[in-house]
DNA sequence: GCCAACGTTGGC
DNA sequence: GCCAACGTTGGC
């Protein structure tokens, strides 16, 4: 049982969308390292938190759960997408997913708040120039994240 | 809109 | 394989 963050645009899918979607697939990652998390360590069942990145209040909006294994990601051969990669091929494909499931919305956790808590302070997705759009979450992160969205701040 | 940080591309 | 140029991310 792993934990992980993962970004989304809210304006693209946030944490409403996802929940009314349910389990669905976690298209468009076009990142090596973010798509090896997905291909090699990710198992169903792990803890996701549900991240709105690119928008006024950035942070932590929900929690979500790794809903199967990896496998390609449609969006790749699809030419009309933004998504195309006309390198990849059916028979090799280069960028695979994972299906992620909302299981609730929290309040925002916003980056300051995050910030201010010394459990926190090694978070990947805290660090100085951290862009990676999928990091892993340490078991202790995960707690004090959970303890910090149960205060209403 | 700015800009730092990082990833990718491609010429050599 | 190096590395400069370019593109992207994403908070502010």
């Amino acid at each position: 049982m792993k934990y992980w963050l993962m970004k989304s645009e809210p304006s693209e899918v946030s944490i409403d969308d996802a929940l009314r979607h349910g389990a669905a697939p976690w298209f468009g990652v076009r990142n090596y390292q973010a798509r090896n998390f997905m291909r090699d360590q990710m198992q169903i069942g792990d803890g996701v938190l549900f991240y709105h990145s690119s928008c006024d209040e950035p942070g932590i909006a929900g929690i979500a759960e790794v809903a199967s294994t990896a496998y390609p990601d449609a969006t790749q051969f699809d030419s009309k997408s933004y998504y195309f990669d006309p390198k990849s091929t059916v028979e090799n494909p280069r960028w695979i997913l994972v299906d992620v499931k909302a299981i609730r919305k929290t309040r925002l956790l916003g980056l300051a708040e995050m910030r201010s808590d010394p459990d926190l302070a090694s978070m990947v997705v805290l660090q100085k120039g951290s862009r990676l759009s999928i990091t892993p979450v340490t078991a202790t992160e995960w707690k004090a994240v959970l303890k910090l969205l149960d205060k209403s701040k």
